[in-house]
Parts: C-alpha cells; structure tokens; sequence
RNA sequence: GGGGGAGUCGCAUAGCGGCAAUUGCAACAGACUGUAAAUCUGUCCUCUUCGGAGUUCAGUGGUUCGAGUCCACUCUCCCCCA
C-alpha cells in the first residue's frame, strides 16, 4: 500500500491524494460506506459500486467475528469474496464497540471481554486476537485495537483509556509483524489517536502514533459527545503531529459538513452511518441541506429528487451523480407505507451525495480552490429545508 | 312485533363509584456521527405565562359528597325469533 500526495489547497490544509492498494486506487479525500455485517444496509454491492462509486468500505471486527464466525469467513476465503466485493475493505477493530456496547463488556489490562448481544455468549478481544481475526477477514486496512472513550469522560479516565490504548497499539504492532496476510493481497495497519478532548492528552498520543504509523493514522474518539467545535479543535492539533505522507482517517464523522471542515483541516478518510442510518429514517442529504421525506410537506411535492440535488453549483456533476427519476412525493409515499424499497433509495441517495461532495472537494483542491468553495457550501450543507 | 347485546378523545380497545380517562394503530414533529437502529423520543379534547385552567365518555333527567361506571326514558347500531 502507498499513497501518494498530489496537492494541497492554497487557501487551507486540504489535501488531495491516491491511496493505491492491492484491490485497487482510492482517490483522497474520501468517504468509506460502513457495512459492519458484510453488508451497507439496504445497499447491493453493484449499487454501491456502480451508482454510488464507493471506492472502499468497511466492516467490523466485532460483529463478523460473531457472526458469521471465523470458519466460514476462512472457508469462503475472506470477506471480499464472501460478499463479493473486490474493491479495498477497511475493518474497524472492535474499538467502538469498546463505546457503543459499554453495557455489555468489561476492560482489563488484557483486553477487553464482551458479553455477546447475539447470545449472552463472553468473547475476550485482545490486541493479538483483533489482529488476527482481522487476518482472517482479510481487510486492506486493519484497525488497531483501541477504546474508544466517551466524550464527556474525565481528564484523569481519559488519560488512563489513551495510555491503555497506545500500550494495545504496541502489542497489535507486535502480532501485526509477526503474522501473514492470508490471502495474498498486502494488509496495512492504522494505529489510532486518542486522548478525548484534552489538547495534550491528543497531542502526546498523536506524537505516539506518528512514531509508530507506517501506512496511515486514525483519529478516534471524536464525535462522542463533546461539542462539534472541540472536535475541529482536536482534529487540527491531530492533522498537525501525524506524518503528512500517510493518508489520514477521521473515525466515525460525520456531517456533510463536518466532513468539510474536516478536510480543510488535512484529514483525507471518513467513514460514518450517518447517510444510511439517517437514510433508512427518512433523512434526505442534499447540497442545499436535509430533508425529512416523511414530513407532510412532501406529500404533494412532485419535484425530482434531483430538482434538488441538481442546482448545485457544479451542474455536470449534478446531473451525472444523481440521475434518478423519482420525485419527492413518491418516496414520501415510500417511506409512510414502509416500503422496503424507501430505505434503499434513501441509502442510495445519500451515499451518492457523500461520495459527491468528497469527489468534489477533492477537484476543487486540486484546483486550489477548496477554501472558498467549502466556504460557499457550508450554509446550503447546513440548513434545514 | 318479541327477545338479547352495544354506543369512550380519527379508528380499534381498557375502564365495573374517586378519571382528562388504558393500550395499539393512525396522525404531527424531533433525534440519529468507527451501526445491538427499516430504530428511538415527544405531542396527540380546548386554552395555557407549562404551575395549571376549562369542557368531556350517544342524549336528557335522576341516585350519590362524588357518575364513563348505578337507575329511568329517548336516540342510534348489531344479533336472534316472528
């Protein structure tokens, strides 16, 4: 794996670049689809590939190794083609899941022991374990193993978490060198900052990764509670540590407009559920903002889907990313009859709009252009139509 | 014509002397950021300065400190027998 830095915006710290893997080019910035199960909700593979463009996407650690298990995903000969997916895979480690299910697990020196919500079965992860079952899986890009720790958390348990996490990346490092990809494509392993909101605690544990990162760096524990601005705060003070010939990966975010921020502040990743979460409710992203299709509003609205995507400021991109012929009424009707159908298109819709915006900031810094066109974009992203 | 049953906030339901009244659906909004989410939350008689206030359970009258609940009559609907 390589990446290749091709520009950087004059007016900002955007940057434009490839990350070349061994199933294929990713274009920087970029956004990953998450398909935790083997699968983005509601989304076929050659939706995502042909109409939506998703150039990587991710799964989970955590969940593929419940289920369906590591037997069947070795016998199948991997995740790509278990699913059928030959473009790059990106595997978060089980991290989140550290946040997400804090119910159900416990956190030791060792790892940390889950209480599956599948079954009540327990499952001790440990670093060495995550990597390998990561082998396994066969993702282009591994995780370390980290603890994704909440957003409110106190100075002194963040500092514990981030320390707890850097000695996690150390033996993830160890088991990463000493074991083989299994299927003959090349693995890369990003390392994760951490640290919370506290400016040095992100600070040393950026300068700890940057020492340790060889293929790319991830910024985790944002967007977990604390305020968007802290967030922007801490990925700067990230951005300015981390190596700036590795690609950069800002966990779990975000908004389309936290996605611009963010890549005017050097981060060249994103992966979230937002546009298929937020899609399979009813939430409609836009270039001129989000729509709640199930509002009344809509009923009566018989305008194309790209009426509204269509005005954008770039109208060939427009009307060649979103070509679709159903209007807004329909998919209102869609969505109040529970259609399963409203939920894919909805899908569809928004992770056309994400892999949108980010191919077009990335024209726009290779055009030294991004500062201002981020500028001009941010209230349409924002509002509320 | 005779006998039996039933009318509750859009619909469907609960309620058996202390009730602005249960639950589900529908409706109207909101939330969602490395996915335990096709999920969750709120509002849902009227007004409200969110403390409350005012009108309600087919209609009218009555019993009672107090009635959606008990009684009488009226109206409407359903079932059975002629």
């Amino acid at each position: 794996m390589s990446f290749e830095l091709q520009a950087t915006d004059r007016g900002s710290r955007a940057r434009a670049g490839v990350l070349h893997t061994d199933h294929g080019d990713i274009p920087t910035p970029i956004f990953m689809p998450v398909g935790t199960v083997g699968s983005v909700k509601a989304v076929h593979q050659h939706e995502l590939r042909n109409d939506i463009d998703a150039r990587i996407i991710l799964g989970n650690t955590y969940h593929l190794y419940l289920r369906p298990g590591l037997d069947i995903l070795r016998t199948a000969g991997g995740l790509h083609r278990f699913i059928g997916w030959e473009r790059p895979i990106l595997t978060d480690s089980g991290g989140f899941q550290v946040f997400s299910l804090a119910d159900n697990r416990k956190i030791k020196e060792e790892g940390c022991t889950f209480r599956s919500h599948i079954d009540g079965s327990k499952h001790l992860f440990t670093p060495e374990r995550v990597m390998d079952i990561q082998r396994v899986i066969g993702a282009d890009i591994m995780m370390a193993f980290d603890e994704c720790c909440p957003g409110d958390a106190d100075r002194r348990y963040a500092q514990k978490s981030m320390e707890l996490t850097h000695r996690w990346l150390d033996r993830c490092i160890t088991q990463f060198n000493n074991t083989e990809p299994l299927y003959g494509h090349h693995q890369a392993l990003f390392p994760i900052v951490q640290g919370c909101q506290y400016a040095d605690l992100r600070r040393r544990s950026a300068e700890y990764i940057a020492e340790r990162a060889t293929e790319g760096c991830a910024i985790g524990g944002l967007a977990v509670g604390e305020p968007t601005e802290v967030m922007y705060e801490m990925v700067s003070l990230c951005c300015d540590i981390l190596p700036k010939d590795q690609p950069r990966y800002l966990m779990g975010v975000g908004t389309p407009a936290n996605l611009l921020e963010s890549i005017e502040r050097g981060v060249d990743m994103f992966d979230c559920v937002m546009p298929t979460r937020n899609g399979r409710n009813g939430m409609i992203f836009t270039p001129h903002g989000t729509i709640n299709i199930k509002n009344k509003k809509w009923e009566t609205c018989f305008d194309c889907v790209d009426t509204l995507n269509g005005e954008c400021d770039n109208e060939e991109d427009a009307t060649s990313t979103f070509p679709t012929p159903y209007t807004l009424a329909y998919l209102h009707h869609l969505m109040r009859a529970e259609e399963i159908l409203a939920l894919q298109i909805c899908s569809i819709l928004n992770l056309r709009f994400y892999l949108w915006l980010v191919r077009t900031a990335r024209k726009q810094i290779l055009a030294g252009t991004y500062a201002n066109w981020k500028q001009r974009m941010l209230p349409n992203l924002m509002r509320r139509i």
